[in-house]
Order: structure tokens, then C-alpha cells, then sequence
RNA sequence: GGCUGGGUGGCAGAGUGGUUAUGCAGCGGCCUGCAAAGCCGUGGACCUCGGUUCGACUCCGGGCCCAGCCUCCA
């Protein structure tokens, strides 16, 4: 039995589809004029881990993840470079795109995007109009009027009257309300825009996901996801937009991620102190982030820090260790029951996949012992960590490869390493210890270690 | 100020009303020409003060501290 952790109800429950074996699955995307950076990883690789755990749990799951493509940062930015707004979110879907695929993130089954949305925008603003949940203020705007709508602060759990005694709240003569949030801005001169019934302009960025989430998905679906920062006000005002448009309880269950931090504080682009996943992978390798995401809830914060992700790092050397020379046998390979459910029931407890790695360390030091002791459950135990460790995207490469693959493009290529190794295997042979060893040296601050076996040397970047 | 969430061993990070988390690091041993990898063993923790309980790190209450949201943000 699934649980998860549901915003909405600031409590675990059992997760129980609308429509048996489906499900509908809703994740707020990046915002498309820079390069993501760690923050975005961790919502990709966790939904990216929560799919895979749908999936393997028998369900059919639909996962739609937006593409916010037109904004004021989109607008400013493109007007910095001289490039269109089209040119710039090219570029920069791509360029998450490739993020995506390096990190093993499964491509969602849906990626809308707002700007090919319009028509489902511009229906739902008009509906609300019409229903008397929103109206267009004297510049053109239109407004959504958060009075009107009884279920506001629910998911934030926030009140009406301690949001409008915040003095963050800018005052603004045109709104009836100064919480009440823009729906259709309107275009100042030379801006993009579309046309609307009220005025050319653009959407608000909180309409897009709720007109394409229930175009995807229907006005009733069972989980939506985000970052814990998109909790209020961008999904406590989808809520109130969707609801109020479709008359219907909009989503069932809300999941919302931590954040990572860098020094014990919100990793953001406000702050500067963010870092681009492709930073990142000039010294990291894709699975090493992965695996440092996954390492701890993903309700949790996350700290960045070299320290961490080279504990990801030794971990998967670890894994990828226990894994080697052993003969993994394909097809349906009969896999340790035992592990399986321990490992499915921590994925089952609101995906704790902390507990799950714990799960295929205990594999790892079972398959190293079975194979000491020359136990024909090896190949078993070892199918039985990749299978598992598969369902978390990771350990799907040769482990030899990993573990002789590189980072960084310096260094020497495998052919001195090869020459080197055969010239310390020669002095080994004449008992030549003094040369053995000075080699052993030399490769070593080189970066590489050697692991003397009785079927010769093996060695392997660190 | 209002509202969330959290404080676990040297570090990272789960979990539980009484039993080894796990990984890295440490210590002892096995293995090794020496190492490495691996295996075996081992030390080390639950912010603080009260309460409930036969028993609390785990439940309840107060306090202290940290992070986040209340403004664009994943």
C-alpha cells in the first residue's frame, strides 16, 4: 500500500487513484530562460523517481510537466541579448532537455506550453469572468478576485486577513482587492502578446498551469507536484482558478519538494547562489548527482557541498563494486524476494528512497560475502541490485566502464595507463617490489588505483 | 508579526515507545609482497526542560535554535 505525504492535508494517506490502476500526475516545469540549476534537478529527478515508482507498482500513469515559455523574465532577458522570446526558450528547452537526459530523467508523457495553451487560457479566463470569479481592472488587466472564491489559504494554510495585513503586499489602486492576481496583462508597446477579448496581452503565470493541467488531465486529477516555493501562492491560486472555473475538486494529492541549499540557505537565482547542473557536471558525473538527490527525502533539504557529492560519488563505487565481474543473468532473472519488499515498502512509505538505498547497501555486502564464499546466489543478489537500484534510474551502466570512466578530460588516456600497469606487473614478476611500487606511485597522482586480484591487475579512475 | 517544517553519532542520512539503519570516516582482525577492494568484529547519537508511561530519541506541553513561505523563485 502507497503512502505519501499530502500538502493539502499536512499529513500521510493512502494513496487511492480516482479511476483504478491510472494515474493523472500533474508537476510544475522550469521556467525557460536560463540553464537549470541543482533546485530544478531535484524536482526532475524526484517526480522522474515517483513516475518510476507508479509505474512499477502497477499503475498507468500519465505525467504531464509544463513548460512556462513566455513570462516578464523571458521577456526581460530576451530584450538583454537582442533575441526574440522564441529564440531564447529554444535554446534554453533544449538546454534543459539535455539536463534531463544526462540525469536519466524519463521524458513526461505531455510537456505543454503556454504559449501553444493559448486557447485553453483565454476559455478559462472568459469562464471565470463569466461565473463573476474575475474581472478586468481600468488598465486592462484582468483580475482574479480572491473573495470570491471560499477555499483560499487551504493548501497554504494561510488566512485572508493575516495575508492582507502583510505589509508585503504592494498596494495597487487598480485591483478591488490587493491579494486579487493577475490573470491577462495586458501589453505595454513593443511587448509580446496575444490577442484576447479584453485586450492584447499575456497570460499570468498562475492561469497557464491551471488551463493546461486540466486540458491534459481533466478537472479532476490525483496528483500535482512542485517545489515547496510554488505551494503559495502559484498552486494555492490554481487551485482557486480551477475550481472555481470547472466547479470541481481539483486535485487530490499535493506534492511539493525541498529545497537544496547551499550553506544552510535556499538555493535560488535571487540569491546568486545557485549552481547549473551542467556546472556541476564538469566535475560530477550525471548518476553522482542523481544519487546525491536521492540520498536524502525529498521533503527534506538538500545541502550542496563537494563533501556530499563526493560521498555520492564513493557510494556508487561502492555499488558499482559489488556489481563487478559478476554474470548477471538477463530476462526475467529471479530476483531476492526478501529485498524486493523491504525495498518496496520504503518506496512505499512515502518514497523514502534513503531507506531504498539502504536496501541495496545490505544487497551489495550480501552479494560481495555470497561471493567470497563462491555461493551460486551471486549472480541472484547482484540481479536483484540491479533491478532494484534500476527503479531508481541508477546503476544501469557496465561497472568495469563506470568504474574506469572519467570525469574531466585531462588525464591519461587508457593506453598509458594499460602500458603502465603491464610495466608494474613485470616488476612484480621478477619480485622487482622498489619499481612495482614506484609505478603504483606514479599512477596514483595520475589518479589512478590499482587492485592486485588473482587474475591479474585492475585498475580505475578516482 | 502570521503560517510551515525541522533539530539524530566526526560527516551525510533513515527510522522506531523497549531489539544493528545505511554510506563515508575511526579502531581491531582476515586477505595482500605492500596496498586497494572485500569480508568479519567494534566504539560512537538522538537540542533543552517538564509531563504521560513499567520504559521515550520516538507521544504531549514549554523553551532555545535553524530553515522556508507570506514578493519572482523548483
Amino acid at each position: 500500500m502507497l503512502r505519501l505525504f499530502n500538502s493539502l492535508t499536512r499529513q500521510k494517506e493512502e494513496f487511492i487513484p480516482i479511476e483504478p490502476g491510472k494515474v493523472r500526475m500533474y508537476v510544475c516545469g522550469m521556467t525557460v530562460y536560463d540553464y537549470c540549476h541543482l533546485g530544478h534537478a531535484r524536482v526532475l529527478v524526484v517526480f522522474d523517481v515517483i513516475v518510476r515508482h507508479l509505474r512499477n507498482l502497477g499503475f498507468e500513469v500519465t505525467y504531464v510537466r509544463n513548460i512556462t515559455d513566455i513570462d516578464d523574465k523571458i521577456i526581460a532577458r530576451a530584450a538583454e541579448n537582442g533575441e526574440s522570446i522564441n529564440e531564447l526558450t529554444k535554446r534554453f528547452i533544449a538546454a534543459m532537455h539535455e539536463d534531463a537526459d544526462a540525469l536519466g530523467v524519463l521524458r513526461p508523457d505531455f510537456e505543454p506550453r503556454a504559449t501553444e495553451s493559448m486557447d485553453d487560457i483565454l476559455g478559462m479566463i472568459q469562464t471565470l469572468i463569466d461565473k463573476g470569479y474575475a474581472y478586468q481592472g481600468s488598465n486592462g488587466d484582468v483580475y482574479y478576485s480572491v473573495s470570491r472564491f471560499d477555499g483560499y489559504g487551504r493548501l497554504s494554510g494561510k488566512r485572508l486577513e493575516d495575508l492582507r495585513s502583510g505589509a508585503r503586499i504592494a498596494v495597487d489602486e487598480v485591483k478591488r482587492d490587493p491579494l486579487d492576481f493577475v490573470l491577462w496583462k495586458a501589453a505595454k508597446p513593443g511587448e509580446p502578446n496575444w490577442p484576447a477579448p479584453w485586450c492584447a496581452g499575456r497570460p499570468g503565470w498562475h492561469i497557464e498551469c491551471s488551463a493546461m493541467s486540466v486540458d491534459c488531465l481533466g478537472p479532476h486529477f490525483d496528483i500535482h507536484g512542485g517545489g515547496m516555493d510554488l505551494q503559495f501562492p502559484h498552486h494555492e491560486n490554481e487551485i482557486a482558478q480551477s475550481e472555481a472555473a470547472t466547479g470541481e475538486h481539483f486535485v487530490n494529492y499535493w506534492i511539493h519538494n525541498g529545497f537544496v541549499e547551499v550553506n544552510e540557505e535556499k538555493m535560488s537565482k535571487s540569491l546568486g547562489n545557485f549552481f547549473t547542473v551542467r556546472e556541476i557536471l564538469k566535475s560530477y558525473r550525471p548518476e553522482e548527482i542523481r544519487y546525491f538527490i536521492l540520498s536524502s527525502h525529498y521533503r527534506s533539504p538538500l545541502n550542496y557541498s563537494d563533501e556530499n557529492l563526493n560521498q555520492a560519488r564513493g557510494a556508487l563505487q561502492r555499488l558499482y563494486t559489488a556489481l563487478r565481474d559478476v554474470e548477471i543473468p538477463t530476462g526475467d532473472a529471479s530476483t531476492v524476494p526478501s529485498y524486493e519488499d523491504r525495498f518496496v515498502a520504503a518506496m512505499n512509505d512515502d518514497f523514502n528512497t534513503p531507506e531504498a538505498l539502504a536496501v541495496l547497501f545490505d544487497l551489495a555486502r550480501a552479494v560481495n560475502r555470497a561471493r567470497e564464499q563462491a555461493d551460486d546466489a551471486t549472480p541472484q543478489l547482484a540481479a536483484t541490485v540491479k533491478m532494484l537500484a534500476g527503479r531508481l534510474g541508477l546503476l544501469q551502466e557496465d561497472p568495469e566502464s563506470y568504474l574506469r570512466g572519467r570525469v574531466i578530460q585531462e588525464g591519461p588516456d587508457d593506453e598509458t595507463i594499460e602500458a603502465l600497469v603491464k610495466r608494474r606487473q613485470e616488476a612484480r614478476a621478477s619480485k622487482d617490489w622498489a619499481e612495482a611500487d614506484r609505478v603504483r606511485d606514479q599512477l596514483s597522482r595520475m589518479g589512478i588505483e590499482l587492485e592486485d586480484g588473482a587474475d591479474g591487475t585492475r585498475w580505475r579512475r578516482i
